[in-house]
RNA sequence: GGGUCGCUAGCUCAAUGGUAGAGUACUCGGCUUUUAACCGAUUUGUUCUGGGUUCGAGUCCCAGGCGACCCA
């Protein structure tokens, strides 16, 4: 069907439809919808600073070449502007009929095809010299231009983009088309790790990758995704930290090392967490958890400098101020500075319930010690007050099971959390290197878990033997990479400062049920193609599966949980 | 897990329980200085899904899905 015999158009699958005839025309006319090279002279934010003094009305005869995608165009009958978009940013294209005719001799219709087989969201290579235009935009005069990739899907409304939250992390690379602010958060988060890497390079730390699948979860408190090694015949665990194995690494003889990476946690998601964070560790021998905290100041800031070239910033409307060094404060303090409960005081956990409740503090059913109802304290009136940058000092032992006990003070242990924009942001200790109190710390975490704390792990018998070997006085620090992201990004999500953050499925549609009514087996179909079997389903719950006014929410409501099932496709 | 809000054309959004609309995009026509180009014309729907109430449901009720925010 040839384009002036289409009927009007306007869905969808009709938009899409008349870009397909356009590429079977761009074929016809022996331009490739799909190129497979483009050389650029510059990009368009190059461009647009070279020529900032350029007067309107003024051309130069320098020759560019420029590709990116179009944005907008502007069709006159002779004469067209397009606004073309690569990743610095844009750039006006001034097509004149008469000089692309003139250029581009072995295509004489160049320009009427420009016009006829275009459209916004084509990808398109350009040559040409630079002028201003009478109204003063900076444009390309165009010689010639090439097709790159011809586009099949309207992009969102040219004024009022995509706002749609949904849509934006499903279809990210549509955000990232179309807003140009979600392309500079992920270009400062990508200069923030590099920044990072770079201090810790020019400092003599090595990064070393530890394993992602591990045989048992440790280094934290939480709850791992589970998988299965097939010829192994085992489960395994995703890391939930990367500390165990790190400290080996210590023990080897490395004196500076650190990981950054993928942490996944099977836990809920919200605007401060998704599934699959990423965290950098870092070890230093020989250092403790005052040496921690210059290194964590010296890492935010060099970050800080590098994306905002300031130490005071503003997150979600409030003045942030990184200039350290940053406050020191003791858990003890802080809680007593907020409450007036000054839980240092306490010799029984009933004297101190009996405070924390008169002080308005909820106190959970299964409190278990002094030190826990601090932390529950300081969680509950402290945390959310910390804006600025603060080290909070001199955790309970019971609530770190890796951390040296304090050199002056019982009870308590050397580590830290930096909190900024009252978000935990950072977390750090001198290293417990005593193997024989470690195995006893382990050794409770694994009881924890055999009464059924899904967030407690079993003991690490070979990161105790490596401890066992010896390994020297040592500081780590665990960094929130997305935190730190968000504060320096002023991001009010974890979910915008990463590219592709996990959203649940929409759930598939059944497209049918059968039963054998021998086996009891309830073979589902669902409309992607997948196809369960769910065992030991009764006869009479299959008939009302039938009847049922809708056979999703049926399903849903009374099986899908409720039988156990097998992938058969 | 609980609460609040949202889901209507590709996108951004309207629509007292009474004919589903606008802008933009798309298609066609016009145009040599536009930049949210303009002018004219045509067209665009599983109103998230399934039930229910009703003469009649985008709207009311029930259940479910997805998302956002808050709380635990």
């Amino acid at each position: 069907m040839a384009a002036d015999t289409n009927p009007a158009q306007s869905t969808l699958a009709d938009i899409r439809a008349t870009r397909l005839e356009k590429i079977d025309q761009l074929q016809a006319e022996g331009m490739n919808p799909y190129a497979y090279r483009w050389e650029s002279t510059h990009h368009a934010a190059e461009l647009q600073a070279k020529y900032a003094d350029l007067a309107p009305e003024a051309e130069v005869e320098d020759s560019v070449a420029i590709a990116g995608r179009i944005m907008a165009r502007r069709v006159f009958g002779k004469l067209a502007f397009f606004t073309l978009q690569d990743e610095s940013g844009t750039i006006q294209l001034y097509f004149d009929k008469k000089r692309v005719t003139a250029h581009m001799e072995d295509r004489p219709n160049a320009f009427n095809l420009l016009k006829k087989l275009t459209d916004v969201g084509d990808i398109i290579g350009v040559t040409g010299t630079i002028r201003r235009t009478q109204k003063g935009e900076l444009s390309v005069n165009v010689s010639t231009y090439t097709m790159l990739t011809k586009s099949l899907l309207p992009l969102p409304d040219k004024w009022h983009g995509l706002t749609d939250t949904e849509k934006r992390y499903r279809q990210r690379y549509v955000d990232l088309i179309v807003n140009p602010n979600v392309r500079e958060t992920f270009r400062r988060r990508a200069k923030i790790t590099a920044a990072i890497r770079r201090y810790l390079d020019d400092h003599d730390f090595i990064e070393i990758e530890t394993p992602v699948l591990q045989s048992e979860a440790g280094g934290a408190e939480a709850r791992p995704f589970i998988t299965y090694h097939n010829t192994l015949q085992m489960d395994l665990y995703l890391r939930i930290a990367t500390e165990l194995h790190l400290k080996r690494l210590i023990v080897g003889g490395f004196e500076k090392v650190f990981e950054l990476g993928r942490i996944f946690r099977n836990e809920g998601v919200s605007t401060r967490h998704n599934p699959e964070f990423t965290s950098i560790e870092i070890y230093q021998a020989y250092a403790d958890y005052h040496d921690m905290m210059a290194l964590t100041e010296a890492l935010v800031t060099t970050a800080a400098q590098e994306v905002l070239g300031t130490l005071k910033l503003q997150y979600q409307g409030t003045a942030v101020d990184l200039t350290p060094p940053w406050r020191r404060v003791t858990m003890h303090d802080a809680v007593r500075e907020a409450t007036g409960v000054d839980f240092t005081a306490f010799e029984a956990l009933s004297e101190a319930i009996a405070a924390a409740n008169a002080a308005g503090i909820h106190v959970p059913d299964d409190c278990a010690s002094i030190g826990n109802l601090l932390n529950e304290a300081f969680e509950q009136k402290v945390e959310a007050t910390l804006i600025q940058p603060t080290f909070i000092i001199d955790y309970p032992l019971e609530i770190s099971p890796l951390t040296k006990p304090h050199r002056e003070k019982a009870g308590l242990v050397e580590r830290f959390e930096l909190f900024m924009v009252g978000r935990e942001t950072a977390n750090s200790f001198s290293e417990l290197t005593d193997p024989i109190d470690q195995r006893q710390r382990l050794e409770a975490q694994s009881a924890k878990k055999a009464a059924g704390d899904v967030e407690a792990h079993g003991v690490d018998e070979d990161f105790l033997a490596a401890l066992e070997y010896g390994m020297p006085p040592t500081g780590g620090l665990g960094i929130g990479i997305d935190r730190l992201v968000m504060v320096l990004t002023d991001a009010p999500s974890i979910r915008d400062v990463i590219a592709f953050p996990l959203l649940k499925n929409t759930s598939a549609a059944i497209a049918s049920a059968d039963y054998d009514a021998e086996k009891k087996i309830l073979k589902v179909t669902f409309n992607q193609g997948s196809v369960y079997h769910y065992n030991d389903v009764p006869p009479d719950l299959y008939h009302a599966l039938k009847q049922a006014p809708s056979l999703g929410q049926f399903f849903n409501a009374q099986i899908r949980e409720q039988y156990g099932c097998d992938r058969i496709v």
